[in-house]
DNA sequence: CTGATACTGAACCATATGGTTCAGTATCCA
DNA sequence: TGGATACTGAACCATATGGTTCAGTATCAG
């Protein structure tokens, strides 16, 4: 498969928000930007494990990184996920539209 | 991980769009519902390769499959997508503020 | 300087994913 | 009935993912 723009971005954060995990890290990062052992604490995991759910959100963009002394604070970047929203919104017309048209096709097929 | 209500979902539908191939099968079928053979002539993959996308697809209820002769007609079914959108709306506050908050931030650890 | 804290990299493991080939089932057509 | 068409399942393979442990680096506190 070809890859057009943007599509091997869309890859990695789309792959990215597809773990509970992640989306929990997200969510707790929404309420502002903390050390990854505050927001580790809540998951029952090793640190080592959960620092690389830290470098999957960090490559597809959704947290960045920084030292504060011997921490590392993470903080939300929300950008890419706008990219999948407007991706989810080319469909907004069909899941809107009247099924009419899909339902009569599968009354017809029954 | 604990899964929450429809967290699990959100997994399937998340990582069957985080792949080119399926995006691509998605925007096919927005065109209309065809059949399998029809839509895989597009991409350079065996047919059995290609049934897999669409299984991956069928388990995210993003796609539906019926039989018309020996044929399978695939159609979309983009009611899931609406749910990756509202969850990436969720966000939507986030890459709409000022980030001045933010720049601060990281002003202030460089 | 020393020791504790806060990560992070390397190696390893089990399972999942994305592809293949080959064989099988279901339907249409002559 | 007997091909040809249109998938689909099983087995296999290479690589990716999600977790672990153990060892290492960087910083702070005394």
């Amino acid at each position: 498969m070809v890859q057009y723009q943007g599509a091997k971005r869309l890859d990695l954060v789309a792959g990215a928000i597809a773990d509970p995990t992640r989306r929990a890290i997200l969510a707790r990062l929404s309420r502002g930007p903390t050390t990854v052992s505050d927001v580790a604490a809540a998951f029952s995991m090793t640190l080592t494990g959960f620092c690389k759910h830290v470098r999957v959100l960090e490559r597809a963009r959704l947290v960045r990184r920084t030292r504060r002394g011997r921490a590392k604070v993470l903080a939300l970047s929300p950008e890419p996920l706008r990219e999948v929203a407007e991706w989810t919104l080319q469909y907004e017309k069909f899941w809107n539209e009247r099924l009419d048209r899909l339902q009569a096709f599968f009354e017809k097929e029954e």
